[in-house]
DNA sequence: GACACACTTGAATATTGACTCATGTTTCAA
DNA sequence: TTGAAACATGAGTCAATATTCAAGTGTGTC
């Protein structure tokens, strides 16, 4: 059962020019970024040890450095590969959504799932922040990107309000990712469903009280 | 000017038993101090060096384990002297809002002008995650017991709407600190005014569309 | 079956920087 | 003035580990 099965072809792999040549090749990297994927997600980059990764991975130390130019090389390849699959999951998991308030709902919901259960890929990103910064901004900046668009639209289409969408976008992205951290890796055992239906119902109504049918506007 | 006038008096310094005994050793903890937040603000914990710290200082190498045990303690310290005066200065501008839904507006403003004038400050709390993981939770739990209190005894008071009030509190913090990262360290020329009414207009008001005057309930 | 290329290996290297310690200096109370 | 406690110092110790490299083994093709 291979995590990170989307081997991505970064252009900056070592082992000859672009990528393993024979299928040998192509299941040691896989294993190395597997093993890669576990062993930062458990020490943290710097606690991380090649040595561990190689032996987790089955291989020798050498071998590491046929696929990898560098213990960063291969922390960065870890953070692109997430960010493809987190955008992924999330688009899988909102496209029947009939519009966007609903859309987000469902984003929020799956978003805690997701964390939940991909921990480690979850602090490897965070992580990020500090081993990698451009890996992070990048990760940050593609899934902006297309969450802008989609509140953009909607609200052309009357779906939700008009407002600043860069950053509504970076308000909803922090909150999805703090809710991830304090449910979905804290307490791993909270109500997913009740939290992210409060969650959302913040996002779509926000904190002011209710306008009740018969108040005066 | 010193950066960390409030020097906490942890119990875990070493010099002794409990912090300096005279003013002479005073300054120099300051001098430690202040010159250990520039350190791991501008490079991060671990490309930080003790010997870059005690240069900024101007002292020997030597006396920064007259007064911290280890890299780690130093850190802790700033970490939590951090908190603390975040707290303060978040509860310092809310303090003469009207209602909680003006303190909210005030607060996510302060927030990214607090951020703005100490990024160096704001990393620290951020890689705290993964050097000092106990630091970071003790910073974002007194920071989220004092907020969720403000948040149900508003509700209680029909200021705002009632609702899962530890879920809406980490779902704010998240939105502040992602606002903070992108336009107080990140773009840091990003009109912060303008940002902070868009963000509180979301938190407030969420993204549904508006209720209308007339519009049919 | 033999050449070439892809891949594997782990002992040895080299760097780095946190932390110790033995010695020296300053402060201050009596 | 003096003794003890507080403080200051930086050369040297030591462990950790990322990375290199020279010597292999496997794989496929003509």
């Amino acid at each position: 059962m291979s995590q990170y099965s989307s081997v991505s072809d970064g252009a900056d792999r070592t082992a000859g020019k672009s990528g393993p040549k024979t299928e040998r090749g192509r299941r040691t990297l896989r294993k190395l970024l597997d093993a890669a994927g576990e062993e930062f997600g458990l020490r943290g980059y710097h606690e991380a040890a090649i040595s561990h990764i190689t032996q987790r991975a089955g291989v020798g130390l050498g071998t590491f450095y046929v696929y990898f130019k560098s213990k960063e090389e291969v922390f960065r390849a870890l953070v692109a590969d997430m960010g493809a699959r987190t955008r992924h999951a999330l688009s899988e998991s909102v496209k029947d959504a009939p519009n966007r308030i609903e859309a987000e709902r469902l984003g929020i919901r799956a978003y805690l799932e997701f964390v939940r259960t991909h921990k480690s890929l979850y602090r490897i990103v965070m992580e990020a922040q500090f081993v990698a910064p451009e890996s992070y901004r990048e990760y940050y900046r593609a899934f902006s990107e297309g969450y802008r668009q989609q509140l953009t639209q909607a609200a052309a289409r009357g779906e939700i309000s008009k407002g600043d969408d860069e950053a509504r976008v970076w308000a909803l992205m922090g909150a999805s990712t703090f809710l991830g951290l304090r449910y979905g890796v804290w307490q791993d055992n909270a109500d997913i469903a009740a939290v992210s239906e409060a969650a959302a119902d913040l996002m779509i109504n926000g904190l002011a009280p209710r306008v009740k049918k018969g108040d005066a506007l």
